[in-house]
DNA sequence: ATGTCGGCGCCCCGCCGACAA
DNA sequence: TTGTCGGCGGGGCGCCGACAT
């Protein structure tokens, strides 16, 4: 019975080719990897893309790098593609999208933008752990917390003794991996044992790396896996110096700007602190109806230890540009902050509007006892975004307004053609954002009536 | 004696921190790990820079990308600083050379231009052995090849029974490598055993890789690696898309070549097919004194398996742009060849001017048998680069002569005060070819005179 | 519930000369 | 001269429960 050694289980344990190299990321191990507070924009949606913070991203350092004045701060982009990649060597997750300078006059896209304040991303069964000494030295193997071995590995044969099974569990390039799981121990534990070390060799794990593993909706085992923050590998080796990157990512948008082009960006979640492609609706909404002063209280979500989230209350401390010069205007982390549980430099003391939650006071609502009556203000505190700076045209800080689309024409696109294409279930979700603001409006429309009549109506009336 | 195990060898064999991380790259190794062709020019030279070619070095399509009308296709510049680096991964040579665009009336860095076409890289005993199954498998050792071991290696001891000793080996890095030199078997060789399989795996060797040993003028021993060609793993991931990258290296050129400003380039001597930074003498050289002709015949330098050099005779078959359109008088590979001994696509069929050296036919040479007479034909064909396209201004095919800087004005600057720098013998070297091509002009100044003096009296007959 | 450790069996790493190319 | 292999000895990988937190 102390026969250790001789597992029946098969010695083949380890990565295998697996055929298709090019064969496309598994969407909910992506999202996985990427982090619970991860959540690209749909294809088709308008999004505000600033390519000076994709540029400092790379390098905070403004070297000797052109200034591109006729690159504005925020380009409004319609998304025409995004593509999930896993860097073959790290497994590091990261997007490519591809990008177009656009009007908003493109009706439809304007509403995917607002459908995609719904979360989209797909929601997973998963467990993440954190890697101890233990999980990676070569004394032993891998200890599979308990919660999560009953929540994600299929059900062990209790009688069996000990119970076993071997797992098959494919990462982000599609190779297999085998691992005995195994109950055993005093007190019993999940422990995955043979083929666990091929594992962390193979990724080159170490304490303090996570593992993830998921099982996706065929009941597949998929694993991926998240590297401890790293000193940031220098980015400027043997290809290209990070003062020409930064030029790349600037000349790229500016000519795509200036001739209305396609182009193409990456975002790396876990390894850029920040978003630089925002989702239109979320960016409008955040701009026009956060009613910003110093002193407000908010929320914020923040991914925790395992991959949950949590959400911290904090207070604006300040409002202005991060550097009044170079960064006039830009709106982007523009808030200061402090936090009510403040373990000092653990968050960020700087935000931008479209990150955080205002704490409404419960007890009153400004809009709630407005006494506007005509319908133009009512519409303009209900979708306040609608009048200013919709276009890009503000490189310079003046505010441009919406070219060729007036407010009533705006509400008659929703309604068009194009809107046709979607059930009106379907516009009721897109819309919800003006749904709920609408009805915060006290404006009796017919209460939970499809928010298409609603529109209907709207637009009939605004004539 | 059949104790295998019992070797008193250090366990400690293996990689060792060593501290300083940013120490800097040995030059020696550095060279050796390039191959034998590479020799970068030395700082303080005037250089020709072709950044449409280090664009393309990236990715061959024209996507997306602007085309910079204002951006020539060769700049000359000064060059700034070069500091040498190997990739911390993959132990991959590159330079990082600073550039400023410059005018060609900077005198002294003229004049170490052409110093640097006199091999400056250092020469250093060394061998270079590329990996065998045997040495990159987990059952055995490294077989050092004899003459290699000989030349390279501090001599064994034969009185022992079997000879041996430990090495310490230093890599690109300053880590340390301990191996185990024994002289065994039968018939009796060379080998590395205890510590060659850390250091196989640590550097991820296979078989086909290479591995380099070089004895520095410290007598230390020092190590490095060169990889098998593999496929080029893309370049584009996670950060930056490879037109951004393009478009980087396009437009900090053009920034620069506008403002007159350094800028900073990479250069991959094993990753790039061709290198895009030339010392400009040795392209004027090429240009202007190359009497380009087809069927001409020609030699050529490439590296050998085991990192030697050797020559390949070709014919000239062809003379003209790549593109006739996009690379439009950029002289760069425009000639099409043909090669003595062809086993079909193992050399490029197009090759750039400077890369050749033209076979003279023996028996006669345009220049002696010219009849010229006035002084300044005879100058226009010992240094035909003066009179043409010297400075950089030309991106559209026209020839802008020299701004600003005479014939005259030119020879007098080699006398100026700026040369006092260097001790007459100096000036001799670097001015090599001035004098080789002087005496091929059968001008009687002096013989074996320095050339310091020989130019003084032309300044002076010149006026 | 789970991280670390001592115990220990056996796999395979790695050193050896034989042999052939 | 040097690449590959069979032989084989022992170091360490890796499976086990004990024990502590």
């Amino acid at each position: 019975m102390k026969a250790a050694g001789s597992t029946s289980a098969p010695a083949a344990a380890g990565m295998s080719p697996s055929g298709g190299d090019r064969r496309s990321i598994n969407p909910e191990l992506w999202y996985a990897c990427a982090g619970p507070l991860v959540n690209l924009p749909p294809v088709g949606s308008l999004v505000v893309y600033f390519p000076r913070v994709a540029a400092t991203m790379l390098k905070d350092a403004d070297a000797q790098i052109p200034n591109y004045p006729n690159l504005p701060w925020k380009m409004i982009c319609l998304l025409h593609s995004v593509t999930l990649h896993a860097d073959p060597e790290t497994d590091e997750v990261y997007a490519q999208m591809t990008l177009q300078p656009a009007n908003t006059g493109d009706k439809e896209a304007f509403l995917a933008s607002d459908a995609s304040l719904k979360l989209n991303r797909p929601q997973t069964e998963f467990f993440c752990k954190t890697l101890t000494a233990s999980d990676t030295s070569t004394h032993g193997g891998f200890s599979v917390p308990r919660r999560a071995a009953e929540k994600i590995f299929p059900p062990l044969d209790f009688s069996m003794q000990p119970p076993a099974q071997e797992l098959q569990v494919r990462d982000l390039h599609d190779n297999v991996w085998t691992f005995r799981h195994i109950y055993r121990g005093q007190p019993k534990r999940h422990l995955l044992t043979t083929g666990w070390s091929l594992f962390v060799s193979g990724k080159r794990l170490v304490a303090g790396d996570s593992v993830l593993f998921i099982r996706d909706e065929k009941q597949q085992l998929l694993l991926g896996i998240r590297r401890a923050n790293r000193q940031p590998t220098n980015i400027s080796s043997s290809v290209l110096s990070s003062d020409s990157m930064q030029i790349g990512i600037l000349a790229a948008a500016a000519h795509a700007y200036a001739n209305h082009s396609p182009f193409t960006v990456f975002y790396n979640p876990r390894a850029s602190p920040s978003e630089f492609v925002i989702p239109l609706a979320k960016y409008n909404k955040a701009i026009y109806s956060n009613q910003l002063s110093l002193g407000m209280r908010f929320r914020m979500m923040f991914e925790t230890e395992e991959s949950g989230t949590r959400r911290y209350m904090g207070t604006i401390t300040g409002i202005g540009d991060l550097d009044p010069v170079r960064w006039k205007n830009s709106k982007w982390r523009n808030l200061q902050v402090g936090w009510d549980e403040s373990t000092a430099g653990e968050r960020r003391s700087r935000v931008s509007v479209w990150e955080i939650e205002p704490v409404q006071a419960p007890s009153s609502s400004a809009l709630l006892h407005d006494d506007s009556s005509d319908m133009e203000s009512l519409f303009k505190k209900a979708m306040p975004w609608l009048g200013d700076e919709i276009y890009l045209k503000d490189s310079q800080g003046q505010n441009a307004g919406i070219h060729g689309l007036s407010l009533p024409d705006y509400l008659r696109s929703m309604t068009g053609p194009v809107v046709q294409n979607y059930s009106a279930s379907d516009i009721s979700k897109q819309l919800n954002l003006q749904a709920q603001m609408l009805q915060q409006s006290n404006m009796q429309f017919g209460g939970s009536k499809p928010l298409l009549q609603q529109t209907q109506q709207i637009d009939h009336l605004s004539k």
